[in-house]
DNA sequence: TATTGTTATACTCTATAACTATA
DNA sequence: TATAGTTATAGAGTATAACAATA
């Protein structure tokens, strides 16, 4: 009965519609069109939230190690940091003489509340609609994936 | 048991841990590297290869019903095209004064071929570990997520 | 020798604006 | 007036290379 292989309507084909990666794409754009726009009162880039949620949740954490954990390069990461430091939301010091062990200033603590928050107001936003299964299946899927290739 | 709210080992916290949003970013950004290298042969990027697919399902496709279909801006499809008709993959012709109707050539055709099979074996080789189930959930899910966003 | 941070720079992707021609 | 296509161009994000300082 579903079986259009001579299909005759006018619907046109769509040759990506069991493409997983496809929807992943345009989900992810999306999204992140959506978290741009959710950032811009706080004047914070999805990459500078995240960097100062990761600084957050682990305080002293180096610079180059929050560059690995987000995959953002040593050449990306100093002038993002510098622009959290100019701002006053990060302050850097000191590990050895060559790492930068980061912190938040209580501005930071403060943006980094409204940041988060901004993130999961998107979060539930967006995928508030999924089954909490689903949105777990989906979850751990994704993350096993990206951590895995 | 698994409460670590007191947690005082080593392990660093990952407050992106559960964030879906994050997962299908990372997951999007690894894919389209791998997409990128795997069309590379062809010398083809992924969105020269998805026009092209989209031409072989919907011969005479309106170049800018293709941009609709795909989100790709008018401005974008132009020298986009233009490249894949110079490189003799695809030939246009007037629908009326404005519109112009696309279809492969012969060339195009083989081209397209390679590339439908270049995306699909990097479909298998991503996401082949997942189940059945869990890959046709996650798609239906992320495509009514694209479609109604 | 390898690592950290920094600077400069190039490349890709995408967006906007302005224009012509046609519906 | 709105639409289709084109061109030029600007911006964001990301990549590489080279360098200094330190481990």
């Amino acid at each position: 009965m579903k079986d259009d292989s001579q299909n005759n309507t006018a619907v046109p084909s769509d040759p990506t519609d069991n493409l997983l990666g496809y929807h992943i794409r345009r989900v992810s754009v999306i999204m992140m069109a959506e978290l741009v726009k959710a950032l811009q009162p706080l004047e914070l880039r999805p990459a500078e939230a995240t960097v100062l949620i990761e600084i957050e949740a682990n305080p002293g954490i180096t610079q180059s190690d929050i560059g690995k954990i987000l995959n953002i390069k040593r050449a990306n990461m100093a002038p993002l940091v510098a622009g959290l430091i100019e701002r006053g939301c990060v302050r850097s010091s000191r590990r050895d003489g060559r790492s930068l062990a980061l912190r938040l200033t209580k501005e930071g603590r403060r943006i980094t509340r409204d940041a988060r928050d901004a993130v999961l107001e998107l979060e539930e936003r967006f995928f508030g609609q999924l089954s909490t299964e689903d949105r777990e299946q989906m979850t751990r899927n994704l993350r096993n994936l990206w951590q895995e290739n």
